[in-house]
DNA sequence: AATGAATGAGTCTTCATTCAT
DNA sequence: GATGAATGAAGACTCATTCAT
């Protein structure tokens, strides 16, 4: 379906560029080179975009983190976790911007959970090894703990990337603050 | 400054019930009860709007949390905590969901850390106050620690009441294990 | 391009009847009998039309001097280009008074010398080869000559036309005078 | 009074820099200083203004005559004529476009006429003076020629500095060949 | 006489949507 | 399926005008 990924990453351009509520159907079918009206042969409206933008942006971090994350001990798997999302954060600041702003207007908030899963399901296996191998606390549910732990990692992305430019030195140290946070959380009680 | 004020209440009223980009200006000034010019002696546009709205959701969040975080043990007061955030959230969620999706639709992103520094003002007092006590581990930076801590909360939060409907006996354990997960980032390490 | 065309006579008509400045856009299309958004696919504002109704103009100019200034002897022409800018200024008092206060209007001053080109080289001809002929003096310079008469018949076509409401002798004889005035002007020194 | 004086000059620095259909009442307000309010006690419309502008450029006009076109022969004083003329036109270019279309758009056409009276009193007094003394053809007569020659000499002015970009060369060969268009227009018949 | 905040009618302008080709 | 000119409803925005102070 070739018409439709055009459309598709047309869209992530224009919404990256303008914002979602200044992206006009137009602008999309621009970048995409089609035909006005080739757009509703796709998708009924430009919102109804979003939630196919999410997948590519989840699956594009999915991928990441296969490369990324191949530590054998959990405390350096938690290192290269945190690291994958800050540094896809920052390359897709407003990717991300966007799919948390562009699910909220839309009907598709539901969905948020579902494009998330993958990621979830990945962490949660995770932690569910490392528990049973005693590297982390045996008391941790590794499903709750994982949609915590990728709640606090993007939320301080965002913070860092996103709302705030703070010098460089500062950046580290908040990660590092980060990391030791989750850390302590995780940690198999001695 | 009257009809300012005006101006902000109806608009949250309006972007709550029709989400941001649905509402238009002239449903905003109806409410209102002012003149269709009226709004731009004000302001510019509706997403301008925004910083304001976020300012009183976070000054109301404020209000409760001086209300409700009364405890003098530091494990109660993030229990307390705990539950301010998320009944604020619960209760406001509409208004949650556009203040998250409206600011990063302005051009106003930059202001969030502004907006929101009396909480974390507020949180990490309570941290250095707690560390000097010994209730909180001394290796903690409370400035940091204080954002991550609210990004987990509200991510949790919005992960329950906003992005997905978790039956309710699935949602306290969340929050309980949030509250676990906070308890062991931040415990005294003996 | 039908639709093009139908703007700019909706245009003249209107700019004529209710003038340039209480005219709309909505009044144009309703006139062209097109949809409003159908207007800015050819034209960005209504002062944009202006260039194209001031080369309508001319071309109609253009068409009577080449029906109507046919004589053989100069001196007879120079009667009958007197009389055409005159009968066309009369016959289209308000679209003349449009063109110059929308031309000026408009941002488009410098194609003045564009548009009236035509009109100029025509009489600059006329007049190099009336040169030749002996019938005109030898020492002038067709091109600016052209210019110059060509501004001295309208401004004084407008003081009779359009300032002023001159009883019919006095325009008559104002007129005699322009022609006289002209042709001292150009005559071949004995 | 003062105010009503502020409100000339503003509207004159206002529709020079905007035009007249851009300029609001607002910005004339600002410029002069005054309360949006007081601009009606003293016009009831911006081109209700244009009156007044038009003698302010016109007295300025007569003053600039009166300065300079002194010498003793009428052909000397032609040639200063001409140039006091071309040399105001171009130190107010934007003032003689808005004159020229501001009055076309108001209802005040007919004060054109009015307007200028001084300005052709003043030429036909010299010009039967010079009629007089035989500097000029005895068949001329005195205010139709005035009037004739104005239009013309402003109608290339403008050709010149507003319409035109021409390069000084030609545009001093043009002022030259409308000098002896003018004398040859005018001269005593030997 | 002067003010300037407020008004709201009137326009401009956009843009999702359609449909004949 | 694909096109893109045309549509016109909907909204943004302006600005002349008023009026209580």
């Amino acid at each position: 379906m070739e018409k439709r990924e055009r459309i598709i990453t047309a869209a992530i351009e224009a919404f990256s560029e303008k914002g979602v509520e200044k992206t006009t159907i137009s602008d999309i079918v621009k970048r995409a080179n089609i035909a006005q009206g080739t757009f509703y042969l796709y998708f009924p409206s430009k919102l109804s975009v979003m939630p196919d933008i999410a997948s590519v942006f989840v699956e594009h971090l999915m991928v990441e983190l296969n490369k990324h994350v191949t530590a054998s001990s959990f405390k350096q798997q938690l290192n290269q976790l945190v690291d994958t999302v800050f540094r896809t954060t920052d390359e897709h600041k407003k990717l991300a911007v966007l799919i948390y702003s562009g699910l909220t207007q839309s009907e598709h908030l539901q969905q948020w959970e579902t494009i998330y899963a993958p990621l979830y399901d990945w962490l949660s296996e995770r932690l569910e090894t490392a528990k049973q191998a005693g590297s982390v606390r045996h008391t941790l549910q590794a499903d709750y703990t994982a949609r915590i732990m990728i709640g606090s990692i993007e939320s301080t992305a965002e913070q860092l990337y996103l709302y705030n430019q703070e010098e460089h030195a500062r950046a580290k140290e908040h990660k590092q603050e980060l990391i030791h946070f989750l850390s302590h959380a995780l940690a198999a009680s001695e």
